[in-house]
DNA sequence: TCTGGGGTCCTAGGACCC
DNA sequence: TCTGGGGTCCTAGGACCC
């Protein structure tokens, strides 16, 4: 048997992190929506018992949440890195190796801990987190990930396990395979689950006894691995350090149609802008850039056009005005007139170390201008995020998100911190 | 179906080389 | 002009995830 692993998954995170803050959430139905304010990407206990699905656009559910009371949250980004730090805090002491999988979820390497009661182990671990933070998790133990995860969702679902799901023995994996459907298996998608299902393979259990030839024809080393996972053979490690990132994204939607190549330019600046920045926090130069836009797919009756452009990075940079100058280039090459234009973005690749980046020949002394990104970056940090901007931009900002019903920065803006009144 | 932004990995196919 | 096999690298697109 292979060591175990644990999964440590927060329950509606987003949602949790605004409970941490604001008491009058608790209780009642909440969402908090996508950027934009566009659709519910996070619901809690309450909002799923009255239909609410995950990715439903808000502009569908009015009724509903006129109805039903039901409380509408901006997404407050943020606030929930920040508290992510916290859990992670919390759960650190009871391991030796974990990754941090996403912004709420931390698979845990129980090796070397198999001599304790892991379940007990693990319920201990929840409480740290709920003591420290307030927020409420499940946790999933197996001997693969692919089963950790379905550990946690069996923990998530089935009261009969009080938070803590323990795969390890083959009797209560039998019970529980069968229960979930192969599209709530990790990696199995809409595509392959079309797939499976034309094969006669519904359920997760069916999944695991497909031979692993016939998997791999099936969908590729992909799904051989899954299936080998679910059999409680790893094809897959918890990944303790970082990966070094290959690519950065800045993309966004418009309410409404932008039709004016200078309208998409004031767009496209904020966006250089920002990837110059995001380049910068992490220490890192691109060698690639790519902008893209479109109009609205999901309405094949009005005109269509697609756009994409990719120009090379040399010398490699993260300055900002350079990554805008190749972006205007880019778009100016691949404007149309007559379109409406829905959704647009700079994207950043061949991502390297800033000071692992190869010198170029006759490269300029840009001392003064990554001076200058500095000092930008400084005062928009403490002025806020437009204080300082290039001219291209625009002062309209049409294009600007929604964000209505955004809760305060409670943890990473002085300003803004809850203040506790005496009586 | 309505619809969000930001990622990763895999595969197929073309260009190019020996 | 017709004829081979085998390898690498790059890119675009699909699939999936949170």
């Amino acid at each position: 048997m292979s060591a175990p692993v644990a999964l440590i998954d927060c329950n509606n995170y987003y949602v949790s992190c605004e409970r941490a803050f604001d008491a009058s959430l608790c209780g009642v139905p909440v969402i908090v929506l996508s950027n934009n304010d566009g659709c519910a990407i996070a619901r809690s206990a309450e909002a799923k018992a009255l239909g609410i699905r995950m990715g439903e656009p808000v502009h569908l559910i009015r009724d509903k949440i006129q109805k039903h009371g039901i409380r509408v949250m901006s997404s407050n980004y943020a606030l929930y890195g920040d508290i992510q730090r916290r859990v992670v805090a919390a759960i650190e002491p009871f391991a030796r190796d974990f990754e941090i999988y996403s912004i709420d979820e931390t698979f845990v390497d129980f090796a070397g801990f198999e001599h304790l009661d892991l379940v007990a182990h693990s319920r201990a671990m929840r409480e740290q987190v709920k003591q420290w933070t307030t927020i409420p998790t499940c946790v999933g133990i197996a001997p693969t990930k692919t089963l950790a995860k379905l550990a946690n969702a069996a923990a998530k679902k089935n009261p009969i396990f009080d938070g803590v799901a323990d795969l390890r023995s083959e009797e209560i994996r039998r019970w529980v395979l069968d229960q979930f459907e192969v599209g709530d298996v990790w990696g199995i998608g809409r595509a392959t689950t079309e797939k499976l299902a034309a094969l006669e393979i519904k359920t997760a259990g069916q999944l695991r006894d497909m031979a692993l030839k016939h998997s791999r024809g099936v969908g590729g080393v992909v799904l051989e691995r899954v299936v080998a996972e679910l059999r409680g053979v790893p094809s897959s490690v918890i990944e303790t350090i970082e990966p070094q990132r290959k690519g950065m994204a800045v993309t966004w939607s418009f309410g409404s149609p932008i039709t004016d190549i200078d309208m998409l330019m004031g767009a496209v600046t904020q966006y250089a802008m920002r990837a110059g920045e995001k380049l910068r926090q992490h220490g890192l130069v691109a060698g690639r850039l790519t902008v893209f836009f479109h109009t609205n797919r999901h309405k094949q009756d009005r005109p269509q056009y697609s756009a994409t452009r990719t120009l090379s990075l040399q010398p490699m940079t993260n300055d900002g005005l350079t990554l805008l100058a190749y972006a205007r280039r880019g778009i100016e090459s691949a404007w149309r007139e007559g379109y409406g234009i829905t959704k647009a973005g700079v994207m950043l690749e061949d991502l390297m170390e800033a000071d692992r980046r190869p010198r170029t020949l006759f490269e300029e002394d840009n001392e003064r201008r990554s001076r200058l990104m500095v000092a930008m970056d400084e005062v928009n940090g403490r002025f806020g995020k437009f204080a300082i901007v290039p001219a291209s931009q625009g002062f309209k900002r049409q294009w600007k998100a929604r964000s209505d019903a955004k809760s305060p920065n409670y943890t990473t803006r002085i300003a803004e911190v809850p203040a506790v009144k005496a009586r």
